[in-house]
DNA sequence: CATCCACTGGAAGATATGGCGA
DNA sequence: TCGCCATATCTTCCAGTGGATG
């Protein structure tokens, strides 16, 4: 008689090193929480809110620390009558105005089913729209807006929301806003009048360093892993890691969960060094993958491009040649090619996601100009076009060359 | 020292798409 | 239906760049 085992694990509570989990702890951010109570202070003494702005990369705890914070300032708030208290928050990731925002904080607030659609409307209607549902709420209400730098400069509302009461636009109602922004330049190219508002008080979070990463590690393996499931030196590898190329709590814990997961698919009991080069492989390949689900047709044609010339060889590649290449491609795709101005667009964009790589070539009255090449494992970027475009002959003679040039 | 090359990248306008209210 | 509204993507135009060249 067989039966059904469950395999011995690596890991005893995986999700204690995922994005969602919520350490009842947070580590090494003492200074930045005593100032940020301090911040929160006048909303449980009664007074109008602060607003608030956080800054500092990815994954250095600005998300967390809010959570967190808000969470015991909800509970700790309950003990007060005249204190009504509700929080709104926001991932503002993939709203790229002051007008999408609105329509989103309006669609969180209104039941399902009652939602405003995302154009249609004057700015001044939605604006209006999210006062009045404000205004129902009634007490103090924070609106937390994360990754607000998505918005760019179309910044209105964070020069509409603060001052709203002052305007006359809510009465029953107290407005604070936490501004929660992963780029730096952000607060600096803000309106003037919206920074003076926005940033009445401001955090800023720097990198964390390896020894605190390794204490944040150390930490979270103790829910997470069993005992002994770690080799001595793997949390300071992936610390340092970490610490070397974003100061990134984020990245840390997700090397060392696919570095455990690399050991378990591997049959090992224990994760080893080894294990999380293998992770660090994974989480390059993550980042194209999703660098490239962003990009347009003619931005993957553009990717194509340089791909087809990195199996070639022919690289790094001047503009012109991509550009070539890329009317090439189009042809073959049997779609109309953009002019040469568009495809840089494309280029610089490629360049912001850190997929492909640029150096400029200053050869003097020959001119200036960029040479690109990949900037992501070969195998990656060809693995990760898929065969999105309907180009399948096409990969298929990139990767020929590619072998032929012992690229992969 | 002016000129030139071969771009880069900002600005503004065009086009297409999807949705509102009358 | 029509006139508006907001947005994404693309096009057109063009000023700016800076080392080599004569």
């Amino acid at each position: 008689m067989t039966s059904f085992e469950r395999n011995r694990s690596t890991f005893v509570n995986k999700d204690a090193l995922s994005e969602s989990y919520q350490p009842h702890q947070i580590e090494e951010r003492d200074e930045e929480i005593a100032v940020y109570m301090d911040a929160l202070q006048p909303i449980v003494d009664g007074w109008e809110p602060n607003n608030i702005f956080l800054y500092g990369n990815t994954g250095v705890g600005k998300t967390a620390v809010t959570e967190y914070l808000l969470r015991m300032l909800e509970a700790d708030v309950e003990a007060y009558d005249d204190v009504d208290l509700s929080v709104l928050t926001l991932n503002c990731n993939t709203l790229t105005s002051s007008y999408q925002v609105a329509i989103a904080m309006v669609n969180t607030l209104r039941e399902p089913g009652d939602e405003l659609s995302a154009t249609g409307y004057p700015q001044r209607t939605v604006f209006t729209k999210l006062y009045s549902e404000l205004e129902a709420l009634g007490g103090t209400v924070l609106v937390v807006l994360d990754e607000i730098d998505s918005i760019g400069d179309r910044d209105e509302l964070l020069y509409e929301l603060p001052r709203a009461r002052a305007n006359g636009y809510l009465k029953q109602t107290s407005v604070g806003v936490i501004g929660i922004s992963n780029d730096l330049q952000f607060r600096d190219q803000l309106d003037p009048r919206v920074k003076d508002t926005l940033c009445e008080r401001e955090l800023q979070f720097p990198p964390y360093e390896a020894p605190e990463l390794a204490n944040i590690l150390a930490s979270r393996a103790a829910v997470a892993l069993n005992d002994g499931a770690c080799d001595e030196g793997v949390l300071n590898l992936c610390a340092a890691i970490a610490a070397r190329d974003s100061g990134s709590a984020r990245q840390a814990l997700d090397l060392l969960r696919l570095a455990g997961e690399a050991a378990e698919s591997g049959e090992d009991e224990v994760i080893k060094e080894s294990h999380v080069e293998d992770a660090r492989q994974k989480l390059d390949a993550k980042r194209v993958e999703e660098g490239m689900r962003e990009l347009t047709v003619h931005g993957k044609l553009v990717l194509l491009a340089i791909v087809s010339k990195t199996a070639s060889r022919q690289i790094p590649c001047r503009g012109r040649d991509v550009y070539d290449e890329y009317r090439r491609l189009c042809a073959k795709a049997k779609t109309d090619p953009l002019v040469r101005r568009s495809v840089n667009n494309h280029l610089s964009d490629l360049r912001m996601f850190s997929i492909i790589d640029a150096t400029e070539n200053r050869s003097g009255s020959r001119g200036n100009y960029y040479s690109y090449e990949l900037n992501v494992p070969f195998q990656s970027a060809v693995e990760a076009m898929g065969d999105a475009l309907a180009l399948g002959d096409e990969l298929v003679r990139i990767r020929k060359r590619a072998t032929q040039n012992k690229m992969l």
